[in-house]
RNA sequence: GGGCGAUUAGCUCAGUCGGUUAGAGCGGCUGCUUUACACGCAGUAGGUCACAGGUUCGAAUCCUGUAUCGCCCACCA
């Protein structure tokens, strides 16, 4: 399964700087090739299972995506390691209008059209368009390490997924929650066709509310002529109203409901009638009624029988019902009408207003509501349990927060319109039959009509909205309608991951078409990550241009590092700004990591031969208190990073691991074990051991974060530790169990032991900076350690090699102080340096003085917490009795500090 | 109009049980070819945790309000 030759045989050969692009083509392959992406059974746990959010065909993959990936796989590599059966299901989306309105850009570039075309070569055009970007989608997956399983890849549109959308089709239309009606749509003029709700954006925007007055019929007898006024911000649609709407309760207009007014420029009678629709504080208090371009309208349309005029074509030109007008664009008709209504002085006022205007998703044009005849979703019977699924808990959102964007969503749910007038989708199963008028709906394709047998049957010409293939995604991948191995083994899925800027789109309707089609959830947990915005906190997006191409970062820094960076650059849910320097200083990570395994490599390497087993943390004994320490700090670490995985708190886990090892691992202990390294045959092995345990461990809990530098170093530490590491059960990381955190390595004593003499050497160090030692002299040192004596005796050798001093003197109390000596304070621990000719006595006084200002201020601090009687009877004991103990500690040391200041005279 | 989020060091962000002397990286400053790493090492400066109230022995953290920025939803013409 492995290569033999994978990797070098000598460390000796590895370059000092990891180079990503050496490395990880090599790991996916061997990943892919050698099945590690493949669920493996395991029937004492449960499996893992995760669906990919199917990108679009349409482009290449965006930062957006990569967050998906990174955190996606960061999951199923953790489940993979913890032994569960993971799946990981990969695929695509056709999407519809996108995919469609790209090819037909292209087309129009060549000079012809989907028209000239016809619908059969056009679809024949548009796939060969998607199997190219389709590849290249895998391939930018590939590279960002995704682990998922191509062989149960697929498209939205593949046989098996349009099996599944003729089935839901056919049932729901069975069930009566599919129906056929003439409604007024959002409809958009550049796509030319209805898109639901959901695709319309809405932008408030500077425009103009326009005041006409509108002469009402005169009443037999009556004199003079009254006038009612409305407001519009969409003066063009007077040509097709059908009448003026009051306020059933306003008392200015109760006399005229039923009389009728005079349309301007038209002169067409229209009534006036009472509705409830109408606010009669807003404007005027009356309405112009459009019933066929307004949604408010065609509701009273409906309530009173009016006729529908529609004037804007569904090209957004005006019709012949628009007079004079048609033949104009929409809006330089709307200009026209003022115009002329100006001329009849009609317009009583024109006052600046803030519209929302509703614009297409995919093409910004400015939407028309049109009437018009299409499919729809009836919603609120699917809703009603998707609702209910989260209210009793078989449902989690995280961050919770979102919770109440689902619920809100739900129990406002519309109607969803599904029909587009599009050829690229899932074309509409329903076949119209010349001969009766019936309609024939069906799951298969069908030659005669189904109630007259009539051979005149006509397919419906349009497609479904994209996301009817999509909202069943997490059973139709898995084989669904027909119950298949996978789907029983591994559905309901585990985790829906994905922005939350589609909970609506596609989260919620997935929640309902699982519960519905299935009767169980699709997922147990909704996992939803925040938007990757730009340096300048923006949206990416291709319009902009201000779009980060992931493979241009991976060419620069490497999987990894980008990995890395969108995991820990954010909080669940929070939107991340990505900054290149945060990128270097991930590449900076990795590289730290090669070079940290290159030293226990080399290093390592002798001590090695025969005597060090496998690499386990079980494995190996402390012998010192480096060694104790480095073990608790990892066992806790071990800990926290698989709690905070479990908590979907990738980001930090990750920082967790990365503030271990670099600063822990790397900065302390391994500069340690080049001193413990010059010990005895045992002292040596016992270190060797525990660099490598730890550096085993390290990358077992960073692999699922940064998997192609972990994968690569562990193959060097494994081959040679394991004679024949190629037949090693676990002959790879990225099956490499999950550590378990050693409980019992958990050390209070050593951290606050080792924490002492990290302090010391740190002051050391300060003071050698302070006054001005020369880096590779090695300074004398007296400590005054009391009790701590046998501790210091042992680790001064520490001392010596990172503070570079010489052996320390060690005292358990000392009654004279040397005199001409810096003097430090570590915890309780005295510390002086005799730097003879060096000292400045001025300095040295100021910078005790200092100290014991900073001293002073704690004390009074701790004194007044703890003088306040409610604290004392109040607080935890333990809070109580933790601030007593640090006003004994700065009391001494203030005390230290006193008795040397007084030394030095004045 | 309704809802949500953010506001912490010069910059980008952590701080998820209320108790730390409020942290990291980058940037700054001072040093360093200490043979794993200059994609590095050692040290160091830098914060009224947006503002105002409140709860509490104790608030960056919980509550209320305000401001600024951002996002989402929405058929008042």
């Amino acid at each position: 399964m492995i290569e033999q030759n994978n990797a070098p045989d000598t460390t000796q050969t590895l370059p000092k700087a990891y180079d990503p692009q050496a490395v990880e083509g090599k790991w996916y392959r061997f990943w892919e090739e050698g099945g590690y992406f493949k669920p493996r059974p395991n029937n004492t746990r449960k499996p893992f299972v995760i669906c990919m959010p199917p990108p679009n065909v349409t482009g290449a993959l965006h930062l957006g995506h990569a967050i998906t990936a990174t955190i996606e796989d960061a999951l199923i590599r953790y489940h993979r390691m913890l032994g569960d059966d993971t799946l990981w299901v990969p695929g695509e989306d056709h999407a519809g209008i996108s995919t469609q309105t790209v090819v037909e850009r292209l087309l129009a570039k060549e000079g012809t059209d989907r028209h000239k075309l016809g619908r059969d070569a056009f679809v024949g055009r548009v796939w060969e368009w998607v199997h190219q970007y389709k590849s290249r989608i895998q391939d930018q997956h590939r590279r960002l390490g995704v682990s998922c399983d191509w062989s149960r890849e697929r498209f939205t549109l593949d046989e098996g997924l349009s099996k599944a959308v003729r089935e839901v089709f056919v049932r729901l239309y069975e069930e009566g929650l599919i129906y056929r009606g003439e409604r007024i749509i959002n409809w958009c003029p550049q796509c030319m066709s209805a898109i639901s709700d959901l695709e319309v954006n809405h932008v408030d925007t500077q425009g103009t509310l326009t005041y006409v007055r509108y002469p009402l019929k005169p009443l037999a007898g009556e004199t003079g002529t009254r006038y009612i006024s409305v407001a519009t911000t969409r003066p063009e649609t007077i040509l097709g109203d059908t009448a003026i709407a009051v306020s059933p309760n306003d008392a200015r207009y109760k006399e005229i409901v039923g009389r009728f007014a005079l349309l301007p420029l038209l002169e067409r009678e229209i009534p006036i009638v009472a509705d409830e629709a109408v606010e009669a504080a807003f404007g005027t208090g009356a309405v112009k009624v459009t019933p066929a371009h307004d949604p408010t309208d065609f509701e009273i349309g409906v309530r009173h029988n009016l006729p529908r005029i529609q004037v804007i074509g569904f090209d957004g030109i005006m019709t012949a019902e628009a007079g004079p007008y048609a033949g104009l664009d929409r809006f330089e008709a709307r200009k026209k009408v003022v115009e002329a209504l100006q001329q009849q002085g009609a317009v009583t006022k024109i006052e600046e207003y803030n519209v929302p205007l509703g614009r297409c998703d995919r093409s910004d044009t400015i939407i028309e509501p049109l009437i018009s005849k299409q499919w729809f979703v009836k919603m609120t019977p699917l809703a009603t349990p998707a609702l209910g699924a989260l209210k009793y808990g078989q449902l989690k959102i995280v961050p919770e927060r979102f919770n109440k964007t689902y619920m809100d969503w739900l129990e406002n749910i519309h109607d969803w319109c599904i029909s587009r007038q599009l050829w690229w989708g899932h074309r509409i199963p329903v076949w119209y039959c010349d001969a009766c008028g019936q309609m024939t709906v069906s799951r298969e394709d069908v030659t005669a009509c189904a109630h007259c047998e009539s051979v005149a049957i006509r397919q419906d010409e349009d497609v479904l909205d994209t996301w009817f293939s999509s909202w069943l995604w997490p059973f139709s991948t898995l084989g669904w309608p027909d119950v298949s191995e996978d789907l029983l083994r591994f559905y309901p899925t585990s985790v829906m991951e994905t922005g939350y800027d589609i909970i609506f789109f596609w989260v919620s309707r997935m929640v309902m078409a699982g519960i519905h089609f299935l009767g169980t959830v699709p997922f147990d947990t909704i996992y939803l990550h925040g938007l990757v915005r730009d340096a300048k906190g923006e949206k990416m997006s291709k319009s902009k241009g201000n779009g980060i191409d992931p493979l241009e970062v991976i060419d620069q820094y490497g999987t990894d590092a980008l990995r890395f960076t969108l995991a820990t650059s954010s909080t669940p849910g929070n939107d991340t700004k990505l900054v290149s320097e945060r990128i270097l200083g991930n590449r900076n990570f990795a590289n730290k990591i090669w070079n940290a395994s290159r030293f226990v490599l080399m290093t390592t390497a002798e001590v090695g031969q025969g005597k060090l087993g496998v690499p386990g943390i079980t494995d190996v004994q402390p012998h010192t208190l480096a060694d104790r320490w480095i073990l608790g700090r990892l066992a806790r670490l071990t800990q926290n990073v698989t709690r905070l995985i479990n908590e979907f708190q990738l980001g930090e886990a990750g920082r967790q691991i990365n503030e271990f090892f670099w600063s822990d691992y790397c900065d302390w202990y391994v500069e340690i074990a080049k001193v413990q390294m010059q010990g005895d045959e045992e002292a040596k092995l016992a270190t060797a051991g525990i660099l490598r345990a730890v550096l085993d461990q390290s990358l077992r809990l960073l692999h699922p974060f940064m998997p192609f530098v972990t994968e690569e170093v562990w193959h060097y530490l494994y081959q040679m530790s394991v004679p024949n590491y190629e037949l090693w059960p676990a002959s790879a990381l990225i099956i490499a169990p999950w550590p378990h955190a050693n409980i019992a390595a958990f050390n209070d004593e050593a951290e606050q032991q080792f924490g002492l003499v990290q302090e010391v050497i740190t002051r050391i160090r300060d003071a050698r900076n302070q006054a001005n030692v020369e880096p590779s002299r090695r300074i004398a040192v007296e400590m005054v350690v009391g009790a701590e004596t046998p501790m210091f005796m042992a680790q001064s050798p520490l001392i010596e090699f990172l503070a570079r001093t010489e052996k320390p003197r060690l005292h358990a109390t000392l009654a004279q102080k040397p005199e001409q000596a810096m003097s430090l304070l570590a915890g309780s621990i005295e510390i002086y340096l005799p730097l003879s000719g060096l000292l400045d006595i001025g300095k040295e006084i100021g910078r005790l003085d200092k100290e014991i200002v900073q001293a002073q201020q704690e004390i009074a601090r701790l004194h007044t917490k703890l003088g306040n009687q409610s604290f004392v009877a109040k607080a935890k004991p333990e809070v109580v009795e933790k601030e007593r103990e640090k006003l004994a500690a700065q009391e001494e040391r203030i005390g230290k500090l006193q008795a040397r200041r007084a030394e030095l005279g004045a």
